[in-house]
DNA sequence: GTCTATACCTAGATAGAC
DNA sequence: GTCTATCTAGGTATAGAC
């Protein structure tokens, strides 16, 4: 159970895909960008990992476990109420994107391009298995009467996971506000709206 | 004043250009894609354009001069309150998305990327353009004291902004629901919120 | 674990015939 | 206005030496 140094350059390299990955976008990053950030040659990234295809995979995977992970813990837990449950669900999500900026990002930005793919096919899963937690999130809020029943159940899913992705796109750590403010601010709107009154 | 044939065949170039551009992405859109789907071979294309870059520059100022030319006319309206301008402008948005469906997905997905671009700096003044709309509007609201004061107004702008954009990845003009009743549902949860009571 | 060298492919763009 | 033919650059990936 010592470190083990062939995992930690892997892990060092795949950070390194990750940064360039989410801020150029899959296609737009170039193998040869990727080895000269790490300081080596193109061709000595494929001691470490078969393709271009392979790195994004590790690294999109490894993410949503944990993501889900959680999600599937606030489903089950037993001491927090409907509300609480979908307010804690919105603070895990922007979490997400402060801790793992690069994943959400890539996922934001490629995982259209990549679905193409045969080898992507879980992306799809995933994107249906987010869908199911935040519906189940919104009827049982519903049906505990503390949520609107008068909205139409699929837009306000699209508006909770659009408001809540894309933030990735202009949060920045260190800037004026922690990510748990701002998931605050977002869940003052959602919940109350911007009207006066 | 007659139909130019000349013209029209630029048009329908540009047309096929921007369903391609907003489909799969400007750099992964090639000259001979678009030259296909037109039916002719790719160096015929630059008889019409002299580059690739030619093609999105056209279908995107076109369009932006388009939509902030109905912005400013909100913002000039005498016979609007604050509140009626606020739900013109996502109305008129939710319209762009359902009559552009095309040039509003390619901005979304391309302008960082062309952002790089010396030629495309426009782009960036329409980006702050664009967040003087909604500040103005918002700030307005709140002045005339029918919109709460207590948020962060930068956060509310892009909650707002990102909502109504990000729509283009999901609507279908025929679907379920027009972009107007869209845009209402869009309304009530920004101005209400989901919470009930 | 990294380098040298290179194969192979696809991209954007051009020149001139028709 | 379109075609044929082709140039050049830059991409992913491989083979084998060090």
């Amino acid at each position: 159970m010592t470190a083990q140094p062939t995992e930690s350059r892997r892990d060092e390299l795949l950070a390194i895909a990750a940064r360039l990955f989410a801020e150029k976008g899959f296609r737009n990053t170039t193998v040869r960008d990727i080895a000269d950030a790490a300081g080596i040659l193109s061709g000595s990234l494929y001691h470490h990992f078969d393709s271009k295809e392979s790195m994004v995979d590790e690294i999109l995977s490894t993410f949503q476990e944990e993501l889900f992970g959680q999600y599937d813990a606030i489903l089950a837990s037993s001491d927090l109420d409907p509300l609480a449950k979908l307010e804690q669900a919105v603070l895990v999500s922007f979490e997400a994107i402060d801790k793992h900026r690069d994943e959400v990002a890539i996922y934001q930005n490629d995982a259209a391009y990549l679905l193409t793919f045969e080898r992507f096919a879980y992306l799809g899963e995933r994107n249906q298995q987010s869908r199911a937690v935040w519906l189940t999130l919104l009827q049982n809020g519903i049906d505990a009467g503390v949520l609107r029943d008068d909205l139409d159940l699929e837009l306000t899913y699209r508006f909770i996971r659009d408001t809540i992705w894309v933030a990735v796109s202009w949060y920045r750590p260190g800037g004026r506000r922690t990510h748990t403010e701002i998931a605050k601010q977002y869940l003052s709107i959602l919940l109350e709206g911007i009207h006066h009154g």
